[in-house]
DNA sequence: GCTTTTGCTTGACTGAGTCAACTAAATTGA
DNA sequence: TCAATTTAGTTGACTCAGTCAAGCAAAAGC
């Protein structure tokens, strides 16, 4: 039996939450639909070809209800149903140019709606609320399935959250001090500041426009080149994405021609030292330090290409 | 503007929590009550005494709505309605022993479907989730934070923090490029790697947890402190944080004993601009650049102390 | 003291959503 | 194989949650 503290914040996170919604689908005021017409529009335009079975399912309607607004959407002619051929009672329902220009004008209107809210919010904080609803969902929901993360290069900002994340993250984990931090601003300020987009990358790992990962290759002349900064967040932990991103940095540097790669790491980083085992990386030296307080040993790995 | 992907997040956990509250509400089937009934009669027995006009504004209802559900319950015997002695046309509400009973079943139907729900899930997910909710319902609901800003010194994740929001706040609204993002992670990594704690500080202003702006001062030798990086986020705007920062920049520099403090600025940051002038700082050179794309006029500004 | 505003109520309505009965195709099973 | 049952969707008939406009009385403004 769950802890009926845990349930009672539930019940006020939803109250919360009514509220909130209620106030969002105030964009469909002024639009001749009501929000389970722009529900069911919404799920026929994503899922092109569903039945009214299943819509009906899906979005917990009643049949008939459901009917008549299909109807209504024939008439209008947002939407079009041809009698599926495997079983004659049941239709594929189809949005036409019409209907999808009507679901897109409703996407805007909701994306407004919740712009004009995001943007009072403080630096960060429509991220930080984006990550915790991707939390509450894949507890939730129990076919959620995670919505793929996409590698992108870096733009404004996510040299500044790859500073913030490693310094946290290293001061939390393993009581680092702020020259770690330090060192990370320079090191990746230097990036930007000499980047040479011919011979140097940024990976950057999103997820719902949620930062969860970096890495970074810089020209460490003589057909060298570094690899720095990897790093994934505690939230995306074993999806593959630090493989990921050490590939991507493999593939370009073979790419651009460099004879090696380069990098330094510590060796309390199992996971990160399991991916540049894998991929071939070797071991060349280590050395013990306390640059950043606590004792530690660093190690320096190369990959010949 | 917000980033579109997190808008598409939010649509995203929207319309799933839509379906969530929708199963939720099931609860209500088999009793007498409406979803808009138990949420009238739960914010009556949890703010027993509110009249009907506040008790509209929360919930969003319709004041002639609402005064049909009130009279329902009034003859019904679940609340009490006693002119406000202080405002004859108002009336205060107050729940009845038997409303209490009503209110109290429903919260058991609604415990009981969030824990069946709760219950399926696997060990300390549930708290996990609570956990995000409440991120959620920090960031969104305005009314839920009250707290004050304070000032503080800087600690791990900070200076990325004073990277990320800079680099992205002149992207957004200058157009600068990368190369600015870069200077400020490399000023803030030498700030870091060789910081002075008798000389130089770094203060951040922050509220509930959420970092709200920075300065800091650091050594220029020959008795000239530099204020770097003062930055106030869009969400604070307004609140005096920038002149707090700056006078927390001065006070420390009297009390250090430096002679001057000496800062680089643009013109265009009219806000920033006011409060150095106010503070007795004086013009005293200026250059056109474009360093990170756009022409802009650089500004140094000092005051003696 | 007159007008305007505010807090709430009442009358008159509408249309979103429900329930039950129905048609037609598909499936089951003796 | 063919009657009985189930499934997919539609239609008729209804209700009741929620809205809009007008009204009343107390309070506030001029």
């Amino acid at each position: 039996m769950t802890d009926i503290a845990l349930i009672e914040s539930v019940r006020e996170f939803n109250r919360f939450y009514t509220n909130f919604l209620g106030l969002l689908n105030k964009a469909y005021l002024d639009t001749p639909f009501t929000l389970t017409d722009a529900r069911v529009l919404f799920e026929i335009s994503v899922h092109n070809g569903v039945n009214a079975g299943a819509l009906a399912r899906d979005l917990q309607l009643d049949p008939a209800y459901l009917s008549r607004i299909l109807k209504r959407f024939r008439e209008e002619d947002f939407i079009e149903a041809t009698p599926d051929p495997a079983d004659q009672r049941s239709q594929i329902l189809t949005v036409t140019g019409k209907g999808r220009a009507q679901f897109e004008e409703l996407g805007r209107r909701s994306n407004a709606q919740i712009a004009a809210r995001f943007d009072m919010l403080a630096d960060g904080q429509p991220q930080a609320a984006v990550a915790a609803m991707h939390t509450v969902r894949a507890i939730l929901d129990p076919q959620a399935k995670p919505a793929a993360a996409t590698i992108r290069p870096h733009r404004a900002g996510d040299i500044g959250w790859i500073v913030q994340s490693q310094g946290r993250f290293y001061a939390e984990e393993y009581g680092w001090d702020l020259r770690f931090e330090g060192l990370v601003a320079e090191v990746a300020g230097k990036f930007l500041a000499n980047f040479d987009p011919e011979m140097e990358y940024c990976w950057i790992a999103e997820r719902g426009g949620v930062n969860l990962g970096s890495v970074l290759i810089t020209n460490g002349g003589d057909g060298i080149a570094k690899l720095r900064l990897l790093y994934v967040d505690k939230a995306a932990r074993g999806l593959g994405l630090g493989k990921q991103l050490v590939d991507e940095c493999i593939a370009f540097s073979r790419r651009k021609g460099y004879r090696q790669i380069s990098l330094w790491t510590n060796d309390f980083l199992h996971a990160a030292r399991a991916i540049y085992q894998k991929a071939g990386f070797r071991l060349v030296s280590e050395e013990r330090h306390r640059m950043f307080g606590p004792e530690a040993n660093g190690q320096t790995w190369v990959l010949d290409l």
